[in-house]
DNA sequence: GACGGAGTCACCCGATCGGGGGAAGTTCTG
DNA sequence: CAGAACTTCCCCCGATCGGGTGACTCCGTC
């Protein structure tokens, strides 16, 4: 295998301990190619220059709005290089954070190294990668949700009350007066189990009503 | 490499012709095991009753609500096996039914057959997969959308509120009078240029501000 | 034909919201 | 220090909501 052959791979890590061990730990998969070991995104300049698709394998950064930053950076160096971020788990927050930035690849729980790899090459394809935990917390609670049954009069209703309309819009957008809207919407309300319309249409979003 | 060391692999696909060529396909990759290649996945009951942890490839569904029904036979036959879909695209639907049902792996764009390997190993290891087209449609209009600069006290109203507590339960709740809320509140429908707070909690929700 | 669900409309009424105004105090920044 | 932003509170007032009850069609099922 040449060098052009393999997945370059640029890690960005702050302490230099993890850092290397993480680029030896790569190394040994014959098909990646460690290009840059480094702190920040910046130092990478060179690397990424040099090799435009690589994948940039990085911590979690210590704010959510980090995210956008150094995606921001990374985009600026290189603009195909497709990060992978390894998230210490359990806040919504980041993984949301780092999927609205673009990064293609985010690890929350302790994944062995062989599935790293895996997810590397994968990101490499084009793909991306959310591992379970992840996954689970972007579709947080919509999973295994059980819809309760609305007439097709409901869902309408509910679209419109959802798209903010007030029951007098939804009434005159559907033909019907607002008295029939307001039964209409009590009927929601109750199947859902929610006291208004703001939890409404939350709840109708997770549990995929509307969409 | 022994039969034990290789993944196991069901492929679910009406058409025989497509079939028949996606297995010989798969089996090229010298760590696959195609162990079942059927039409419905009920046909894989002794397949999958061999090899509990097998990755199913299973072809788009005719509609979203055929995601759950087939999860559910999926897991009723292995409660651990993890499926894979080929989506053939663009309908959001598809991809948040295949999700919500718990399907790990949704490929929507022409992957090329390397890159669907490297999403079966990453799928086997424990991750999920979404392709660009998938993450992109699940981040719909998140990604992207500026966030108004909320103060800290705003945020947390917006917390409160979008769990649906009225004004006076928001209020009891941070200590202070109702009347603070509704100005917060006011404030807070300008700054998300909405008109009301169903759409305030839609937004906040949209462009990343709770959770 | 009876029953039930869906959809339509009506009335009442209290609770809540949303917008307008003004006015304090704080803290941070230029 | 002056101004800006944030936070807190107050007033008024009309619009809207949410709950309750009742009634009338239409339609499909039993």
């Amino acid at each position: 295998m040449t060098a052009t052959d393999r997945l370059p791979i640029v890690v960005v890590q702050q302490h230099s301990v993890l850092r290397e061990a993480l680029q030896m730990r790569l190394e040994a998969e014959v098909d990646f190619h460690v290009v840059a070991g480094v702190g920040t995104i910046a130092e990478a300049a060179d690397a990424l220059a040099t090799h435009p698709g690589a994948v940039v394998l990085v911590d979690e950064p210590t704010a959510p709005e980090a995210c956008r930053t150094f995606m921001n950076e990374l985009r600026a160096l290189s603009p195909f290089a497709r990060a992978v971020m390894l998230v210490n788990g359990r806040h919504l927050t980041m993984v949301s954070a780092a999927v609205n930035a673009g990064v293609v690849g985010v690890l929350c729980s302790d994944t062995p190294t062989t599935a790293l790899a895996h997810s590397l090459r994968t990101v490499a394809s084009g793909a991306s990668v959310l591992d379970e935990q992840a996954l689970a917390m972007l579709a947080t609670s919509w999973r295994d949700v059980e819809q309760p049954a609305l007439s097709m009069r409901e869902l309408e209703v509910l679209t419109l009350l959802a798209s903010g309309s007030s029951n007098a819009e939804i009434a005159s957008q559907l033909y019907v007066s607002t008295e029939t809207i307001k039964t209409h919407v009590a009927h929601l309300l109750r199947k859902l189990e929610v006291p208004n319309r703001a939890l409404a249409v939350r709840k109708a979003e997770r549990i995929g009503l509307l969409v």
